[in-house]
DNA sequence: GAATGACCGAAAATGGATTTTGGTCATTTA
DNA sequence: TAAATGACCAAAATCCATTTTCGGTCATTC
């Protein structure tokens, strides 16, 4: 073993790079100067610049799911652990500029590497929502509807609450997020006839 | 008046070009070929292109809002109105190509205007629900919310439906649209509880 | 043999010449 | 003589040749 880890070097001057000015204007050279490293030596650990950025959004992804995981309690309802699913991701996303930045990059001048990547996080959190639906609709929780519709919707309906929303009017704050999110989800806008209950 | 209504051809030219080719590509020059028309003559009746791609607009605004509001009828629930509702915009939205041209030239090379427009008609849509909102929350139909929350989530849903899962997977059809818009909003997910109801 | 930075070609940024286009207005037309 | 027009203008967009930047390589160094 090196006296320094130059690969974990790299990464995470990376991350901090593409964190702070997202894909496109990330250079290698900057890269290789914030980690202390030649530029050489980054492509003896990351086959191209692609793949560097890849590892990070991989490891960022597992980080999501790993954060994701552990608000899951068996004991606890299908909403309960949405509600705490949801919660944590907001907060993983509020604390790592990465997406920010790359949803700001998309905006603004459509980078395609920038696109491809949110797209591939979109996609995993979807995935993982999908095996978390499957799982309380086996059990009869919820109602039996196509799993990745569903999440698809989960996912967009919390895009919408914290993001879309803003160019409307002032964000709405995380509590109310939640509300509107397990209302919508849970129970419907309905109102309960009187009596009913 | 004239034996030909000047104004109205420009409109008529002008609806076409912007449908066909979008804000940025339609010129000035060529909606007065189409209207046949001087160049000239369409600024005795708008004072700039953008006051004249407003009107054709601001038309369809209103053309969408008629459309909706004949679908209201009073003794009809409020989710049962609003299934009918979306249903006339999701049949005026496939029989308008402007307003897909418009998302397209937004989407490949952002023109302003294109954004802008599609924002109006976005928020004049919300405008239009959110009074439907008000009213049912008024008659305790629906559970006391902020009304513009809830058509923005709702107006969310529907482009979530039919534009942006078409990405993910072919596209839901239109009776499946209605059922998941339907579900999301009145019902919510869960599962009735076993002898509930 | 691991690390490096000078070097290379491709791709992107730059900027200035050229063309297009929104808008005007003197002239024409009915 | 009032409405219609298209030549005309300035500003914006486009083009294109030149320069610069940047991802990736590899001979040299440590």
């Amino acid at each position: 073993m090196p006296a320094v880890d130059r690969r974990k070097q790299v990464l995470e001057a990376a991350s901090k790079s593409f964190a702070l000015f997202g894909y496109k204007a990330t250079t290698m050279e900057q890269v290789a100067k914030i980690a202390n490293v030649g530029k050489g030596t980054i492509y003896t650990f990351f086959t191209n610049k692609e793949e560097l950025f890849d590892e990070i959004l991989q490891s960022s992804i597992v980080e999501m799911r790993r954060i994701s995981e552990r608000e899951i309690r068996e004991d606890r309802d299908f909403f309960d652990n949405l509600y705490r699913v949801l919660d944590a991701l907001l907060e993983y996303r509020s604390e790592h500029e990465l997406f920010i930045k790359l949803s700001q990059e998309l905006r603004d001048i459509g980078t395609p590497m920038a696109h491809e990547g949110l797209a591939k996080v979109e996609n995993s959190i979807i995935g993982y929502l999908q095996g978390i639906v499957e799982h309380a609709i086996s059990i009869g929780e919820i109602k039996p509807l196509d799993a990745q519709v569903v999440s698809f919707v989960m996912l967009k309906l919390y895009v919408a609450l914290t993001t879309d929303f803003n160019q409307l009017r002032e964000p709405l704050d995380k509590e109310q997020i939640k509300e509107y999110m397990m209302l919508f989800l849970a129970e419907g806008l309905k109102a309960e006839s009187p009596g009913a209950r």
